[in-house]
DNA sequence: GTTATATATTGATAATTGTCAATATGATGG
DNA sequence: CCATCATATTGACAATTATCAATATATAAC
């Protein structure tokens, strides 16, 4: 994990609704697209678009079934990250 | 931490400078911003902005000292931005 | 084939943001 | 006071981005 990679990362992460999408995902469960919809406060085509975003940059994975796509978090991606900028923040001034 | 408080801090960590800045300030000491400003790749003016918007999210504590100002991590801040998204990533799916 | 449903793409727009030059503020030392 | 140095503020601009309406694609059901 470096630091562009993390940049890129951290600026999929600085949108609410993508935020809430990745909550959402958190549960270990695969969520199609219409559910996701639901959630988050934006027209289908936006969330196309957030979700083309987290895919590409890979914390996300994608399986179409059918007509519906499924998302799942990629977790390891997102712990990467996270240990990037923390694990440097050690003990100390709470 | 509510969702809302992640977003804004998320948002702040979203920026290479802003990374790199956050990043050397991780080693516990306090630096002054004439140090910062060598670290980054922008003007004096942008680096103000930058610590600004740090500082006023609350993550970077701001210490004037005469004509310098030395800042330093707020560290628990950063800490439950990462526990609000990471924690709820326990196991699973390496 | 036709229709309905789920998702993706395109093109446009409004809002946000990082950046800088110029200037201001405020502190220090002569 | 005056000059110098460190940092902040202001105003402007270019680039990016979230958003949507409209449309396209693809799959399934009939």
């Amino acid at each position: 994990m470096d630091i562009a990679k993390t940049q890129k990362i951290l600026e999929i992460l600085s949108d609410l609704n993508r935020i809430k999408i990745i909550k959402e995902l958190s549960g270990n469960k695969e969520i199609c697209a219409c559910k996701l919809l639901k959630l988050v406060d934006c027209k289908q085509a936006t969330l196309s678009h957030h979700m083309k975003l987290m895919v590409n940059e890979g914390i996300v994975n994608a399986r179409k079934d059918g007509k519906w796509v499924h998302y799942s978090l990629n977790k390891k991606e997102l712990r990467d990250v996270f240990k990037y900028i923390v694990s440097p923040l050690a003990q100390e001034n709470k």
